[in-house]
DNA sequence: TCACTGAACCCCTCGTTAGT
DNA sequence: ACTAACGAGGGGTTCAGTGA
């Protein structure tokens, strides 16, 4: 028993013919047939019922399918192992997340990167914007996601998707929200962020825009804790879109329905390691699952039309 | 008519052996 | 220890036949 068989045996099961496995795996039919054949004298177990219509899986051929994908799977896994070492692709890969996994696509990133290069080791760390940008320049990170405008020279960056954000109030606070202006909005008091979260620097600007500053009271660094603050009624936030609707559902928050800013997710890498396999394979999976993601969508548009 | 099997033949791969 | 030549065997193809 051989790989080849066991690839033969698979493809005939998928296709339920020994024609159209022939045809797949680039074969004359009775190479195919031969192959089955064998398999099955060695194992002693009849794997296909034959039929006029074509090849039928018996039950013990069902079971043994499963092992047969298992052991095929196994070996791929043996040669994109050896790929990456031969590559040269192993080591240590830091990568620098903001926000919650979901928003930024990690379990499809991280997915990515190791069935690609399973020779590398994936280490994340969690901060805030600013920081993920300064431990970049420190040469600590090999890329990162951020938030909001890059304008260092030295930073190349992927936009990912748009980030819609908006400003919410606590539950309770309806009435005095409901109909007001920025100038009242401006005197109610403010949860802010640090000065390294980019979402310092869009409420800066966004109440820049009208003339005013925001009355901070506290700044906190977790969006989690930033909701729970809103919630408990301490102030107002600036607020992911998807968060705040959600927040709002559960009645533990109010949307001002005027305060609506728009920003954009980034990937973010040293200009300057461009080159270097370990960004390259981070920068390619980044772009793969972003634009796989995009195409699930477009074909999900596409069924609901049709 | 379509799908699988069997027979005959061909070619390539791999193991063995001999020479350097 | 390495290389080249040789032969056996495995796996391929084509063609003819069988069965539902």
């Amino acid at each position: 028993m051989d790989l080849t068989q066991l690839k033969t045996f698979v493809t005939v099961a998928e296709e339920a013919s020994l024609t159209r496995a022939s045809e797949v795996l680039f074969l004359s039919q009775p190479a195919v047939s031969a192959q089955i054949k064998a398999l099955e004298a060695e194992l002693g177990v009849t794997l296909f019922q034959r039929t006029a219509r074509g090849m039928t899986l018996t039950m013990a051929g069902n079971v043994l399918k499963q092992d047969a994908m298992r052991a095929l799977d196994a070996a791929k896994h043996v040669f994109s192992r050896a790929l990456s070492f031969r590559d040269g692709l192993s080591g240590e890969c830091n990568i620098g997340t903001i926000s919650e996994p979901v928003m930024l696509r990690l379990s499809e990133l991280l997915s990515s990167l190791m069935d690609l290069h399973p020779g590398l080791s994936l280490r994340l760390s969690q901060s805030i914007s600013g920081t993920v940008i300064d431990q970049l320049l420190e040469g600590k990170l090999h890329g990162g996601y951020v938030i909001g405008h890059i304008d260092d020279a030295r930073i190349a960056s992927i936009p990912v998707r748009p980030i819609t954000l908006r400003i919410v109030a606590p539950f309770n606070w309806l009435d005095k929200i409901s109909g007001a202006k920025w100038e009242d909005i401006a005197r109610l008091p403010w949860i802010s962020m640090p000065k390294k979260c980019s979402f310092h620097q869009i409420t800066a600007n966004m109440f820049a825009r009208h003339g005013l500053s925001p009355s901070s009271v506290v700044a906190v660094d977790q969006e989690t804790t930033l909701r729970k603050l809103v919630a408990s009624g301490i102030g107002l936030a600036l607020m992911r879109e998807d968060v705040a609707l959600d927040a709002e559902a559960k009645q533990e928050l109010v949307i001002w329905p005027q305060g609506t800013e728009t920003s954009q997710l980034h990937f973010i890498y040293l200009r300057s390691e461009a080159q270097s396999p370990i960004v390259q394979a981070l920068s390619q999976s980044v772009q793969t699952v972003w634009q796989l993601a995009e195409q699930h969508a477009d074909s999900t548009l596409s069924l609901k039309a049709s």
